[in-house]
DNA sequence: AATTTTGTTAACCAATTGGTTAAATTAAAT
DNA sequence: ATTTAATTTAACCAATTGGTTAACAAAATT
């Protein structure tokens, strides 16, 4: 298998049909079967390719939940405003949201239920990508005066809460708010600005 | 089984350890055999009592379901500030978590994945109970000029993913931050005070 | 005390599930 | 053209799962 070229055609086509069973029922809910139906190929194969239902779920997880630690590095070093990085990093995130709406209560869900210590492990490579840098950037900014001393954890644990919490309720919230799809997501594209704001206005000296 | 006065332990202990095996391993990972032997009963009897593995779901699920939305009306009736209802909320919330951990990613992941009608039903009998008066209040509050405008629906929704993100977020949390079980469970005390005040701070004219 | 009703048990069941196997087919290498 | 390697298939497998059944035990009723 080591560098191996070949059509992948098959194997992409797993992946694809993996992605979105698993995804929508988790680990326990998805069903082999249902994968190789989706995927328009034998459930033999599955095994041929991946071993175990367990090895595709991790490759299809480790994927995921790679997408939810994008590259902010890139923007928490950059020399703009404090308040300018949040509002990218909020934006940028709720957009990726959007774009996978199902990522985020996918990755938790699995990582609370997980007795994997691989997938753990997975996250802790991904600990010094990004919150120290963020960390740095909110202490640097309570040390120059521009917001208030607040505890970074706390904050960066706000401003995630506010960009990832409302898609895991999307269905309470549609219903208690009586709201369909298309309302939901023009609420969130609204929340880009509004969740901006609202950290802003709360750090704000 | 009408009225019917009985003793209910081997019910009681097949609620108690449903409860359980539900919350942390959610519908489709529970297994019914691993319920009875939680109870201490055989299997045979959950199907006794409860006649199937939905059913006795269901009542799990509404029961937890239900507990996610505490009497918050006589908070809102009352004629204290809405910072100070605002603050109890919070409060009440994160301590209701705190002693519940699991519950918001049960009832949030089990909505996402379920097609069955009797649940979103149960959500909706609910709605009117405190978005109705939540809404009125801030709305009161924006009129009076005592808050920022705001919408009402986005501020509620960031009072409850400041709240109940966190919880579902707790494994990625304590790796990320390289935290412990005690360490969270401080950290999230903190946020009755932290939460209230980063919202009050952001509202406040 | 006898009968009926309710609760419990162990064994059993059919269906489903993740996985295996050997043969067939296709692709790649010689 | 032949051989080898890789891929695919259909059938099969053992274990697990939610659920059923009949017998027995306990409680309630007559």
């Amino acid at each position: 298998m080591v560098n191996k070229i070949k059509d992948t055609t098959t194997e992409e086509k797993i992946l694809e049909a993996a992605r979105k069973v698993f995804i929508e029922r988790g680990l326990d809910g998805a069903r082999m079967q249902e994968i190789a139906d989706k995927a328009g190929i034998n459930k033999a194969l599955l095994h041929y390719y991946f071993r175990s239902k367990d090895k595709l779920f991790e490759v299809i997880f480790k994927e995921t939940a790679g997408n939810l630690f994008p590259k902010f590095e890139m923007i928490l070093n950059s020399d703009k405003p404090l308040f300018d990085k949040i509002d990218e990093i909020v934006s940028n995130y709720i957009d990726l949201i959007i774009k996978n709406p199902y990522l985020p209560l996918f990755v938790l869900s699995e990582m609370n239920k997980s007795r994997n210590l691989q997938l753990a492990n997975f996250f802790e490579m991904q600990r010094n990508k990004f919150v120290e840098k963020f960390v740095q950037n909110i202490e640097k900014e309570i040390k120059k005066g521009v917001i208030k001393k607040i505890s970074p954890a706390h904050l960066i644990i706000n401003i995630f809460s506010l960009c990832a919490f409302p898609f895991i309720a999307k269905p309470v919230i549609g219903i208690l708010l009586e709201i369909d799809d298309l309302q939901f997501k023009y609420m969130m594209e609204q929340r880009k600005k509004i969740v901006t704001d609202f950290i802003i206005a709360s750090i704000k000296k």
